[in-house]
DNA sequence: GTCTATATGGGGATAGAC
DNA sequence: GTCTATCCCCATATAGAC
């Protein structure tokens, strides 16, 4: 059985996470959850606070996954450097819930923090911000030693492309079998997974200069290859 | 002089896509558009309304631009197949206003459009995925041609996750500034641009079944293969 | 802790004078 | 086409009985 609190914050988190915080109502969190409107600011405060509760919940159970992840692939490669695929899964993986293994709020979740990346001005641009930078002060580490030749301001500019397209596959993932007409499965999780880990993986490792001149004509004949 | 009704266009552009669909009311569009209240109503039948006549107007001049970068890539290589990063660029640059020498709206529309790509389920996803259909059609046999090796279903992959990279560009690319500690520069459009286009034509490139293994060192158990 | 009832405000939309 | 005034609904939040 489930404390009332706990069914606010499922009820509030899914629906948080699939029409977006300004388009859901108290009262649609509380109608889902089944329990009545004035719980909500008893045992948070405001529907802002609801959220950060929420979000806080869900960052910490995230994070502990990622660390855990990423210690254990640092432990197994010892002082080599992990190869770039693990590091990249390690942040990946928790988020699409590939296992199933944890309580089932994960991938609503992760289509939240996909929301919450795609909102910088929201209301909680703050946290999201704080977060990024603690992880990705550990993230950054190990990517420099496992990349050392790509330059530090190209990592972060690519870690950023890559949250993005993390941060679309969570959202709006529904979508591409749309678009390809039946060729992609977005409900297959572990493809999704290989294939944006492929994605990002290849992006991370593109040759620094990257060969791509923009005036005229190309020229990607001198295309040294990135491995 | 602007018309009443393009002054609304304008301030609600800029508001729709700083603030998001939701979060913006009629009156703040119309103080800052400095008309009255009803005028919206006058114009446009309703809000929803007017973000359609504002998103539609913004995606024919966009993809008027695309189109026309398409065509004149095609002409110069002739039989020949376009190489990727021309094509990425087709698509992304116009997003972006490199060049800025449209009216300025551009920069505004393609953060708005962003913003509607990381909402499959707002008020105009019709609209968007059959924007995105038409046109994945001329740039999916121009991948194809271009790279042949790569199976189809990873080319809708890729090329989701690409729009993915792109939108959270076009969303928060402010963010990095902070994350970076100044490292790197949002504001300067053009290394923007060649940065996302290196890493989308790498993941595009990407070899084709990636060399990642997934089992070990994440107990992800019983483990079949996604391909 | 949970409920009913209500306060208070803001939202989109419209009627109708000018 | 543009304005004022207003309707009406729904939102968040709270007061206070149980």
């Amino acid at each position: 059985m489930t404390s009332t609190k706990d069914s606010i914050l499922n009820s509030a988190e899914k629906l948080f996470a699939e029409r977006g915080y300004e388009a859901t109502s108290l009262r649609a969190i509380t109608t889902a959850a089944g329990v009545n409107l004035a719980a909500v600011n008893y045992h948070f405060q405001s529907k802002n606070q609801l959220l950060r509760a929420l979000f806080t919940r869900g960052m910490q159970r995230l994070n502990r996954q990622r660390m855990a992840l990423l210690d254990s692939y640092e432990a197994e490669y010892r002082e080599k450097s992990v190869p770039p695929e693990k590091l990249v899964r390690a942040l990946i993986e928790p988020m699409l819930d590939v296992t199933g293994n944890h309580s089932k709020g994960s991938k609503v979740f992760g289509m939240l923090l996909g929301r919450m990346y795609a909102s910088p001005q929201g209301p909680l641009a703050d946290i999201l911000v704080s977060d990024i930078e603690k992880f990705s002060e550990r993230f950054k580490s190990a990517l420099r030693r496992t990349l050392p030749e790509i330059p530090l301001e190209d990592l972060f500019w690519r870690s950023f492309f890559a949250i993005g397209a993390t941060a679309h596959t969570l959202i709006s993932s529904q979508l591409i079998g749309i678009i390809s007409h039946g060729v992609c499965n977005p409900d297959d999780r572990e493809a999704v997974i290989e294939k944006l880990t492929a994605f990002i993986v290849a992006g991370l490792k593109a040759p620094a200069g990257s060969g791509i001149k923009r005036e005229k004509a190309g020229q990607t004949g001198k295309n040294r290859r990135g491995r």
